[in-house]
DNA sequence: TCTCGAGGCGCG
DNA sequence: AAAGCGCGCCTCGAGA
């Protein structure tokens, strides 16, 4: 019965046999000791051998699960529980929860990793206590057995047994399980109906054209807009020359934003806007989009986890973050399906009254209405405002209704206005912040250390605009980071319930897409209501595991539908 | 010719 | 209605 099974690359100077390269070596280890020697697994066996070992139900250790699990996945092959190394690595790198081990101060030694880089694709810094130093090229991205080993025992002796190191320890089982769910969503994808999208597209676009020209309604559009500014040659794609044409028409516009050209008043700004709606709809979900990225009726996107600071997830790809709503309607269930789509309301002030242990905002947040409550308390009733001053609060506005309402806020609630603040103070000053379990804010960049030391009324000016920059930062990062977290259990605790109901017999589908907080199930239509009832069990689960008992509720909003554009 | 930052806008 | 946070993708155009 082995607990713990570690997965890494075999690495060798050996020819490849008949047989093919040994891909992989897996060591089981029955607690501390290992069960065995090393077991070399050849190309193509892995997802049996995995298969037959998952029936231990073992938590695999290996140092990507984005690297290896999609091979698994495609061949079948289901892991129930997983420690992905280069996540947690990134996790204990930033979290003041860890402990300072050789490990760990040499994890924050190195130089900060590229913003934005695939997770996956990071060169996985490889530490060794007793030679002291990195290895900054590592010979296989799926690392070494000794590798794998030496880090996942520097990983566990960097959690402490302490309040916050069980927490720390919870993020690092969460972020791993969010992983598994990545990679499962990722090849499950998104029922999408190509015809669907095509009928949109054609209705809003016009018939296809090829590549390269512009969709018939916006040469339409294009030519309007050309008369309308008295522009023959004017090419709208090019903000410069619109913004020059917009000015030889007496328009008096400083850019060529949405928001800016709605304010002004002139004939040309109807058709431009609409073409600016087209453009955009053409050129990011169009017809190359649709050839792209829909195969075998489905939307397979990649998700990264640990792609975003905050711990949320971030996508590469389609753009699976940021479908518009304008063409949701052809994320359609399958024949005998049903999407079940379900997100979490009002999640980060809840969050906020967890975290500040605001107890008024804990009333406001009792109930289906967070912002209704807070309007209550505060406000006159007002639900405009009330939402408002609250959004306002948690991303720093200072400026406009929402900076003018903040006091009023932090008078209703000023244990839940403090804690921003005093988030905002911290990162402002160079400091870091930290969510509920852990996460860590990044250190300020080099650039901004050096922005702080100042030496002319000038660059003073700049370098307190990078100190609020920053505070702005990390008063949302307390917030941003706790909600994830939530949401990550939230799907753990799902994932776990779904998997449950299938060892009794009962398939209640697949998980096909994660939002930051809004989850989407392809459900056989007649267990769409016992999908919805595991996800609300979820989500109080959910709420448990991280904070215990609290007296904020956390609901959940679920829409049964055949389309995701009938979610809400 | 290619790369990369800015501007803009989609999502939460 | 936008503003304050976090992202990814697209186009244009400047510069190597």
């Amino acid at each position: 019965m082995p607990r713990y099974a570690v997965l890494a690359t075999h690495s060798t100077s050996q020819p490849e046999s008949e047989a093919g390269a040994a891909s992989a070596v897996l060591q089981l280890f029955n607690d501390d000791e290992p069960a065995g020697p090393p077991l070399l697994v050849f190309e193509g066996q892995l997802p049996a051998v995995v298969a037959d070992l998952e029936a231990h139900s073992p938590r695999w250790v290996m140092d990507s699960t984005a690297h290896w699990y999609p091979k698994l996945l495609a061949a079948g092959s289901v892991i129930e529980r997983v420690w992905d190394l280069s996540l947690c690595r990134m996790i204990l790198r930033n979290s003041a929860s860890a402990l300072a081990t050789p490990y760990v101060n040499a994890l924050r030694s190195t130089p900060p990793e590229p913003a934005g880089a695939p997770a996956h694709a990071l060169p996985p810094p490889r530490v060794s206590e007793h030679q002291g130093q990195l290895f900054a090229e590592p010979k296989d991205a799926a690392g070494s057995l000794e590798s794998v080993l030496a880090e996942f025992a520097d990983q566990r002796a960097a959690v402490p047994d302490t309040l916050p190191g069980r927490r720390l320890r919870l993020l690092l089982a969460a972020e791993s399980a969010g992983a598994l769910i990545a990679a499962e969503m990722g090849a499950n994808g998104v029922p999408w109906d190509a015809d669907v999208h095509h009928a949109q597209l054609e209705s809003e676009l016009g018939p296809r054209t090829p590549e390269g020209t512009r969709p018939p309604k916006m040469e339409e559009l294009a030519a309007e807009l050309r008369t309308l500014l008295n522009s023959p040659a004017l090419n709208p794609d090019s903000q410069q020359e619109l913004l020059r044409a917009l000015h030889r028409a007496g328009i008096e516009a400083t850019s060529t934003r949405q928001w800016e050209l709605e304010e002004l008043k002139h004939p040309v700004i109807t058709p431009l806007l609409r073409y600016k709606k087209l453009s955009r709809l053409a050129s990011t979900n169009g017809y190359a989009w649709v050839d792209a990225w829909i195969t075998g009726g489905r939307f397979r996107p990649e998700y990264v986890v640990g792609g975003v600071v905050t711990g949320r997830w971030a996508s590469r790809g389609g753009g699976a973050l940021q479908i518009p709503h304008t063409i949701r309607d052809a994320a359609r269930a399958e024949d005998g399906h049903v999407l079940v789509v379900a997100d979490a309301a009002q999640l980060e002030p809840r969050i906020l009254a967890v975290l500040a242990r605001d107890a008024k905002l804990a009333d406001a947040a009792r109930g289906r209405d967070l912002y209704q409550g807070i309007a209550d308390l505060g406000f006159g009733g007002d639900r405009a405002h009330a939402k408002i001053a609250m959004l306002g609060a948690m991303y720093g506005a200072t400026t406009g209704e929402s900076g003018r309402l903040l006091p009023q806020l932090a008078r209703t609630f000023p244990d839940a206005v403090a804690l921003v603040e005093a988030a905002a103070r911290t990162g402002e000053a160079g400091g870091s912040v930290s969510s509920f379990l852990g996460r860590g804010s990044p250190e300020p960049s080099a650039d901004w250390k050096r922005s702080q030391r100042a030496d002319s009324a000038e660059a003073q000016r700049a370098a307190d605009a990078a100190a609020r920059s920053r505070g702005r930062f990390t008063r949302n990062f307390v917030v941003q980071s706790t909600a994830a977290e939530w949401a990550l259990c939230w799907l753990g605790e799902l994932r776990r319930a779904l998997n449950a109901a299938k060892a009794e017999g009962t398939d209640l589908g697949q998980m096909v897409m994660f939002l930051h907080d809004e989850v989407m199930l392809h459900v056989p239509e007649q267990h769409a209501q016992r999908a919805a009832e595991l996800i609300e069990a979820s989500a109080r689960a959910a709420a448990e595991l991280l904070f215990g008992s609290v007296p904020v509720d956390f609901p959940v909003g679920i829409a049964i539908v055949k389309s995701y554009a009938d979610a809400k």
